[in-house]
DNA sequence: CGACGGTTTGAGTCCGGTCAATTGTCGTGG
DNA sequence: CCACGACAATTGACCGGACTCAAACCGTCG
């Protein structure tokens, strides 16, 4: 049975947090909570009284640590309060996708019949909110306009799910790092944040594994559009000097 | 914002049918709806009351013919009660990256801001659903239970999304075609059909476009895999003569 | 300083892509 | 019934972009 279907309701980031912030009210909030990161665990606060309150916990993780695997039993549920992780899947050999980075405010914990179905690991220091699963399900029985926001973030997943097959099975190398940069130049924007400059906190290896390259292939490419003076790189930031042509060489015209 | 969360109550297509089912009732049904093409088509008719069922249009797509654009504004979401269908997105310059097969009982529609994110194409005679992408929310505010299954679906979607990341970008041709063949069985055992010969409605080409490589190096494998005694080839039939050595193949245990 | 992890760069190889020709499979109409 | 055309599938020869293996180059931190 495939879902390809749900829809977004034009939907940005930002404003979706704010409308659940608003229905939600604004009362007592978990001190770990930034105002950033939000959804399931500000609205924890209004929704159980208190109730639920005593299972969440908060947890701080240290980078490089892996604090999910794929393959256990999926217990919780995870809310990113701090920080930047990656997941991933493996291959019996050691072979690694990444099939995401996720910041704060993402959710994490997806899992098929009970068993998580990715690894995660932290990039930099981290705080997660923890849930029970079932404590969820229940908080979802109680609030179905939360469940909408999760099923119309679970679509806009989808779709990027779907933005990186097309860029995993067709696009070239150069085209893969180029939709990389913009795509982190994208979310940069949609927090807020100039969009000049972007952070890159993960390592070549972990972009690599994310773009299906290999480290060296990564860095070349890197090498390459900083040589036609299309980015700059100074430490772990990247400047997208002319983002037209990263544009143009990210949709493949070339 | 990412959902890489959300989570699936172990479910199985066929059972998670059939509870939505009794949820609804057994009363009228859309006279296009098969038993086997169920869900939301089903759904709807005790949901509504006759209210939206003037809106619900059945219509017949024949083979090969595009019926959903992607880029095109996102009126309706559609069930797909007959036929298979392929989903893709398309670059300027023709590359083409197919994101999904989909089959009776499957929904489609999938949109963010409005705008279909890839387009859909007929591979046989198909049957479809049209509704108004407006009346299924209201549908969903009157059915939490629906919406729960959206969310599982969605979930569901996501996950094998993630397992075609993996495919696409770390798999070697070989290990791509023998995951997609295992995929089919899979597919074809969960509804209930015998599992040793699988049913091929797609070109060599369709499947290349799917697994990210030519139509050339789909052919070789598949002779390649014919040669080895793993695969049966007659007409669009294939037989997964020794389905352990594909399975090792396809997990990458070489 | 030297050790260590990440990054860059180089040289050579190979898997899968490209181009091209052939074979196979239908459906159609004479 | 067969000839024909159109299109899919196969096969072959060759090529090239990305991988592999290896070495050198950083920046950071004890």
């Amino acid at each position: 049975m495939v879902l390809a279907t749900v829809w977004t309701q034009g939907e940005r980031a930002g404003a979706a947090t704010m409308s659940l912030k608003a229905q939600t009210g604004n009362g007592h909030r978990c001190e770990a909570c930034t105002a950033r990161a939000v959804s399931i665990c500000a609205a924890m606060h209004d929704a159980d009284l208190g109730r639920l309150s005593s299972a969440r916990t908060s947890q701080k993780i240290e980078a490089g640590e892996t604090f999910l695997n794929e393959g256990d039993a999926a217990t919780h549920f995870l809310n990113i309060i701090d920080g930047s992780v990656k997941i991933y899947k493996l291959m019996p050999d050691g072979r690694r996708q990444i099939t995401g980075f996720l910041f704060a405010g993402d959710l994490l914990g997806l899992a098929v019949n009970d068993v998580y179905t990715y690894s995660a690991e932290a990039l930099t220091p981290v705080t997660v909110c923890r849930f029970p699963r079932r404590q969820l399900e229940r908080l979802l029985d109680d609030f179905p306009k939360m469940e909408k926001r999760l099923l119309a973030m679970a679509s806009n997943e989808l779709a990027a799910a779907q933005e990186q097959m097309m860029l995993l099975g067709r696009k070239t190398a150069h085209e893969r790092v180029a939709s990389f940069l913009l795509m982190l130049a994208r979310r940069e924007r949609r927090f807020g944040r100039s969009a000049a400059a972007v952070d890159l906190s993960m390592t070549r290896t972990d972009i690599a594994d994310y773009l299906g390259l290999t480290t060296e292939t990564a860095s070349r490419v890197f090498t390459s559009l900083k040589k036609r003076g299309w980015i700059e790189l100074a430490g772990s930031k990247v400047t997208l000097s002319d983002r037209d042509a990263l544009e143009e060489l990210a949709t493949g015209i070339d």
